[in-house]
DNA sequence: AAGGCGTGGTG
DNA sequence: TCACCAAGCCT
């Protein structure tokens, strides 16, 4: 067991300040989500969770009101084609996790009866559920302890906590130590907490412009007594335009738009192609050849869908979903 | 283990 | 307006 000088350690007086006042605050200020309420399944917040990664709240509300009403449990989906999975996904973004999920709900029925494992270690046996999700689902829906720790809750504790402004790039061991030695020990307490801590990291203590002065710990906050210090490193900025990553969102959205198996050549000419096929598969097809990416990228982007999974091609080289 | 993977709300 | 970046996962 060595120590390193990263090793934050937090005095009891501190962790019961943190507790007290995040938990008071979450109870007066969470917001009121579906995949919150009572009525809340496994399968419920494992959906809601899938959506989440990577997405704000905002934008996978409608999805998820669709989804739940129609694929209400695990075997509902593994009943479909994963390409039914990847139209609903919509325009959420990251179609691989729609066919994630969609193979994570086939497992389910296969495994464990259709019902969604409640332990750690079996949702992370699922595919597309991680370290993040498998704490979350555990905690969320079942009311287990375990350490949640995402983006929002790196960020509260690197702040109140290591003084900093933002977390390091990447999770270290020290950070899930760290997180671990702040879960409060009572169980309900600790379900708290991971909830509370997260929805305060998404709420006041956002990674842009944090609202300190609505923040119930910053009497007590590291990196307001340390006089709010710059970040040590600048985040690189996501490139886009002209991206495999952009192409690729373009391709799916025709595919998405089609009823029916498209020529090929609709994704990967460059140049104009003669169709006629419905007003939003036409649109869509524009916006695909408005990029004006070389053919060999095109190619290569057409490639990667269908190793993916996210398309298919038939006998006569015609795509769909 | 660093980099690929979508999309759009927001300041 | 237009960068920024978000309840990560996988390889």
């Amino acid at each position: 067991m060595s120590s390193s000088p990263n090793n934050s350690v937090v005095s009891p007086e501190k962790i019961a300040f943190l507790h007290r006042n995040i938990n008071a605050w979450f109870r007066a200020h969470a917001r009121d989500l579906p995949w919150r309420a009572a009525d809340r399944s496994g399968w419920s917040v494992m959906v809601s969770e899938f959506m989440l990664q990577q997405t704000h709240v905002k934008r996978v509300l409608p999805v998820w009101e669709t989804w739940m009403e129609r694929w209400p449990t695990p075997a509902d989906l593994a009943a479909v084609d994963s390409s039914e999975a990847v139209r609903a996904w919509g325009r959420l973004g990251y179609p691989r996790r729609a066919l994630r999920l969609h193979a994570a709900a086939q497992a389910i029925v296969e495994k464990h009866n259709g019902e969604v494992p409640s332990s750690y270690e079996e949702l992370l046996a699922l595919p597309g559920v991680g370290s993040y999700t498998a704490a979350a689902i555990s905690v969320f829906a079942f009311g287990n302890r375990a350490t949640v720790v995402d983006t929002n809750i790196r960020r509260v504790f690197g702040r109140t906590v290591r003084g900093l402004a933002l977390p390091g790039k990447s999770l270290t061991a020290a950070e899930m130590r760290l997180a671990e030695s702040l879960m409060p020990d009572d169980l309900e307490e600790s379900v708290v907490w991971n909830a509370a801590t997260m929805e305060l990291g998404a709420l006041i203590c956002t990674a842009k412009s944090p609202r300190c002065e609505e923040c119930p710990v910053s009497s007590g906050c590291a990196w307001i007594a340390a006089g709010k210090p710059e970040a040590d490193y600048v985040p690189t900025g996501q490139a886009w335009a002209g991206t495999d990553r952009q192409l690729r969102g373009a391709m799916m959205a025709v595919l998405r738009e089609a009823t029916g198996p498209l020529p090929a050549e609709l994704l990967t000419s460059g140049g104009r192609v003669d169709f006629a096929f419905p007003q939003e598969v036409a649109a869509a097809v524009q916006k695909l050849q408005k990029l004006n990416s070389p053919a060999e990228q095109l190619q290569r982007c057409f490639a990667g869908l269908l190793a993916d999974g996210l398309a298919k091609q038939d006998d006569a080289g015609r795509v769909s979903l």
